[in-house]
DNA sequence: GCTTGACCCTCACGCAACGTCAGGCCGTAA
DNA sequence: TTACGGCCTGACGTTGCGTGAGGGTCAAGC
């Protein structure tokens, strides 16, 4: 029983011309032509086919239906296994595809704004974000979410700022410091006090103009803000201070190098990783520290147990430095007890 | 600031030739060029790449991205529709996929058969169900699983059905009347006793060859089969009605025709869909009913009341015959109650 | 014998989004 | 001046066919 090329087509549900196809790349000859060069295919030719089918249900390449059939190649199992990983992968990529769709259309119906422009900068946002944090961390980060609140609160501590500059305010003045204060405690609200993400974001911040741009967080915004927080902290440690004390470290008070970030996020890291304290990395790191805080708390022990005064009895201090408690027991303990850190 | 393409390349994370692709199709053309001919991307292109980027992070179409930037197509909330609906789809496909496929490679870890040809025809019975029978349905057909203590048993039916038709075993001897018995009560099992699958069943096994040959079920054995157990049931009518009668209903039982299955199937179908017994589509079909009826038992009313008394005293009557007693009370109904049927 | 319509044949281009040469020009540093 | 890296255009390859174009084959009806 011989078929022609449409009666197999038929048949099987293919078409003619992807029974053309597999004839010309090998995949499935026909036995026999007629005189005429019809194709004709017997029984064996049609099993074929028929495996050929399901094969391609299991969403296998003809290549590779190909060398399987041929036994060149690897085997079943190895070919089995290899299209559960490649599908896996692909519905975990789709999924988080649909829900950051989900997500962004949700965004679209909530906001009132449907201007193409102004969505395409949220959504670039989104995707840079997307490049600097994993999806674990993104979900840390309140202001990437879907709270417009949060958002609009951003925009108009930017706003706030900008407008601040722009009259001339200084850093040292109240109305700036206060400003700072928020806009710094908020930061560490939202990026759930956790230095390492506080540190990506001023990484990110320093490498993609896009983003300084589209949030308006220009360098010179944050250089006026970070001045202002040095401002309202140093404001605080003066009365705790001698006067000379207070000048030294008004000259060599930390500006903002992301020293200190850094620094501190590389502790949290060891921390959570539970290295312990007297680790030599570790103790490298508390070394750093112990440097990088004699720079302006000077050398002498004295001024160092005021600054610890300080700390105790200004809680705000320690608000927005992404440092607890744990944090500093651990580096006391890295240091040795004989010397008293930040 | 004018960047050349490579630059642009290692700004973005593209490739240079992906640069030249865009421009080739008009998605991003730079807006210089130098004496040299070299591509010049000034701040705006930068933009407009960052957008397009984003948007092919969502897997969008490069055409799609051009029309939406472009103002010209649909807008934004549709496009954002269009693709959540596109990507759950594929997420679905792929999961089925993927669950068969988990399916199948437990089957050749339980299985002693790594061999090739008998896998690929195991594969192509699946696939040939999975034409036939939606999903839902195939959870309920017991034989299409991995059950294998199922397909043993039915091999081995097989293999005995074979083994008796090449003995010339006759259809009226007790040993085939019981494996016919035994058959049909694991179809009846096997199809969940829905009449619309077995109906369903009868028809894949009508139409593909292949499955005929793979599991050994030809047609020869089927009517061997059928015919054994249309005599096991006459058997059982014999003691209820006079010679006559039971001559009668010898000459004129049915054979394997399709008729009664898949009619018992169509009002099954209306039962489940709430249909009123006092339907006309309903009332036809008990009109079809009560004719087939009367094509074996005659027009004697007596003659259906010792027919009746058979299927009360004999419960194997209404055994494999995909009739329940909700079945009888439902045709009853809708045929009147002045007549009695099967 | 001729036409007609349904099939069949072999090219060959098109699709999506680039990868990958090939052959040649430009710019700059040694 | 030469060498090397970067840029240009053009063109083919990839995957699994769809969709003609242009032209034979076959059986039926006139």
């Amino acid at each position: 029983m011989l078929l022609k090329i449409g009666e197999l087509a038929k048949r099987t549900g293919l078409t003619v011309r992807t029974l053309h196809h597999y004839d010309s790349i090998g995949l499935l000859k026909p036995s026999a032509r007629s005189d005429a060069g019809y194709r004709l295919y017997d029984r064996t030719d049609i099993a074929r086919l028929h495996q050929i089918q399901a094969l391609r249900r299991l969403a296998m390449s003809l290549s590779a239906i190909g060398a399987l059939m041929a036994g060149t190649g690897p085997g079943l199992p190895t070919i089995i296994d290899q299209q559960l990983r490649l599908l896996g992968e692909q519905i975990e990529r789709t999924e988080r595809l649909r829900d950051r769709l989900g997500q962004l259309r949700q965004q679209l119906t909530d906001g009132q704004e449907p201007e193409l422009a102004d969505w395409l900068t949220t959504l670039e946002l989104m995707t840079m974000y997307d490049r600097y944090f994993s999806t674990e961390e993104l979900q840390r980060l309140a202001f990437v979410g879907t709270d417009t609140d949060r958002k609009s609160a951003w925009a108009a501590n930017v706003t706030v700022a900008r407008a601040m500059i722009d009259r001339g305010v200084s850093p040292s003045d109240a109305e700036a410091q206060i400003l700072a204060a928020r806009w710094m405690g908020m930061l560490e609200e939202d990026t759930d006090a956790d230095p390492r993400l506080f540190h990506k974001l001023n990484h990110m911040f320093g490498e993609e103009p896009g983003i300084r741009e589209q949030t308006g967080i220009s360098a010179e915004v944050t250089a006026f803000i970070h001045s202002a927080f040095a401002e309202s902290r140093l404001a605080l440690y003066e009365k705790y201070l001698s006067p000379d004390e207070y000048a030294f470290m008004r000259t060599n008070f930390p500006g903002h190098s992301s020293d200190w970030p850094e620094l501190i996020a590389s502790v949290r890291q060891h921390m959570d990783h539970g290295v312990s304290p007297e680790d030599p990395e570790v103790r490298a790191l508390a070394e750093r520290w112990f440097t990088m805080f004699r720079r302006y708390a000077g050398d002498d022990p004295a001024t160092w147990m005021k600054i610890r005064l300080a700390h105790e009895k200004e809680p705000g201090l320690l608000k927005a430095a992404w440092i607890d408690e744990a944090m500093i027991t651990f580096i006391g303990k890295a240091i040795g007890r004989d010397r008293t850190p930040s």
